[in-house]
Order: C-alpha cells, then sequence, then structure tokens
DNA sequence: TTCCTTTTACGAACTTAATCGTACATTGCC
DNA sequence: GGCAATGTACGATTAAGTTCGTAAAAGGAA
C-alpha cells in the first residue's frame, strides 16, 4: 500500500503535516489559520504549498467540492523515524544511543518520562 | 568567546564538519579525500563549501601557509543539542521522550547500548 | 442580476544550496 | 628557467524552496 520511497519533507512542509497529524483532515482556510499562530505568511501562500505538496504525494485530497479537502498521506511515526534515522546516520555516526543520550542529557527529565524509558528498557533487556 | 547565535548548517556543511570534528583540523585535500569514500563531487566544490563556511564562520582557518588549515568553529556536541532540540519541536512536539522512545524504539540496541542508557537514567534517578 | 467574498490555479520573483569550470598564484622538480 | 602539479578564488549554472500577485471560477447576499 504505501511505497517505501524515499520522501523528504521541508521544514515548511513539515509544518503542515504537523496540522494535518492533529486535525486529520483540513481546509487550506483551516491549516493556515493554525499556522497563522506562529508564522505569518499569506493564504496563497500555504495553498501553494499544499499544492505542492499534492504534487509530492505527500498529502492526499478530496476536491469532489470546491473547498478541498487535505489529509496527510504519510504517517507521522514513519516520518519521525525516517528523519531520526537520517540524522542518527549524519550526527550520531549511526549511533542511536548516543542520541538517546544526548536528548536525555540536554535537560532534566520528568518523573514520568524517566520511568516512561525505564519500562521501555526493561522490555528490552529481557 | 562563542555567539550564541542560530546556525543551520545544511547537510553538506554536516558532512565537512563531521571529518573536522574527527580530524580535529585538515586540509581542503584532506576532507575532500574523507567525503570521497561515500559522495562524488569534485574538489573545488569541497573547496566552495569550505570556502562559504568560513564566511558563515561555521569554521576557521589558518591561510599563513598555501594550503590553509581549517578547523570546526561549533562544536559537535552543540551542534548535536540545536538540531535535535528543533527535530524535537518540529516532530515530537517538544517531548524528549517521545523522540528518545521512537530512536530506542526503531530497533533493538545493543547490550552495551543499553547499559549506557540505564546508567544515565540512574543518575537522574537520584 | 450584480457585487462581494472565498477559493483554486498559476506563474513570477527571490533566495539558498550545490556543483563545476576556469583563471591565476605558488611550489617543487627537471 | 620552465613545467607540471597543487592550491585558492570566483563566477556561472542549475535546482529546490518559499513567497506572493493576479486571474478566474464559484457562491452567497442584497
Amino acid at each position: 500500500m504505501n511505497t517505501t520511497k524515499i520522501l523528504k519533507p521541508t521544514d515548511s512542509e513539515l509544518e503542515i503535516l504537523q496540522v494535518l497529524w492533529e486535525k486529520g483532515d483540513a481546509t487550506v482556510r483551516e491549516v493556515h489559520e493554525k499556522l497563522s499562530e506562529t508564522k505569518d505568511c499569506g493564504y496563497t501562500t500555504t495553498l501553494k504549498l499544499m499544492q505542492i505538496m499534492f504534487e509530492k504525494r505527500l498529502v492526499l485530497r478530496d476536491d469532489s467540492n470546491r473547498t478541498h479537502i487535505y489529509q496527510a498521506n504519510v504517517s507521522k511515526e514513519k516520518t519521525q523515524q525516517q528523519l531520526l534515522d537520517k540524522m542518527v546516520n549524519a550526527l550520531f555516526s549511526g549511533s542511536h544511543s548516543q542520541l538517546v543520550m544526548q536528548a536525555l542529557g540536554s535537560r532534566t527529565p520528568s518523573r514520568e518520562e524517566l520511568d516512561e524509558i525505564q519500562h521501555l528498557l526493561d522490555s528490552y533487556k529481557k
């Protein structure tokens, strides 16, 4: 079903994907409203980006009505994994644990976070 | 001494920084030789990139001799941290532990990795 | 119907990154 | 000295990403 083709969303595309992952589906207007909270650009810019993403098959759209409805065509998990792997290779010499150490070391994790990770660790140790 | 200015090395620049971090300092020729193992591009391409990095102050260089000697002007740790934080914000809603879970979950870590991480966890738990 | 609003489509302009060709300087060797 | 090799400098080109202006279609309201 899913192609295994490597897609590398740009930063702007990721912002849009974030909104789509959260909302499930959304119109350009809705996405743009959301982005406007943190970013300053025109409506047609968002539209254009989403049109390009459609061409790249990063998103799907229902254009049976005048106002098109978009949804993500790549899963959040897969995208996270892919970009994480890329980063591990490019910056951490392929060592996932190095990245984990750095991620944890950057600040003090909460008790809940520690427990979560401990739990995951335990499941590997068995 | 170090500026806190946000620098975002490109992928190509990161490849070069990797070599410089490893070697300490290096000539364009040395960097190019190293990159050639995995990448196919001309010598002047590497040169140009390093010149641009010098303009951006990503690297320092000693040009007192004909063959210039370069070294990184950003630390590996700081760069890792910076790009990691960016990724956490862009892809993991700011949750470091989410990223850690994803990083660990992607594949089975080795015993050494597990121990390393366990050790880090322990130090936080105290 | 007429006019205003919303929406899509599309192309132009601008920026940044990456690659390479070429020119020119320096060095060392014959 | 002359020449080949090696180095730097720099401009040209190409591709990709981002932004926006404008046109045109569709709908709704007076």
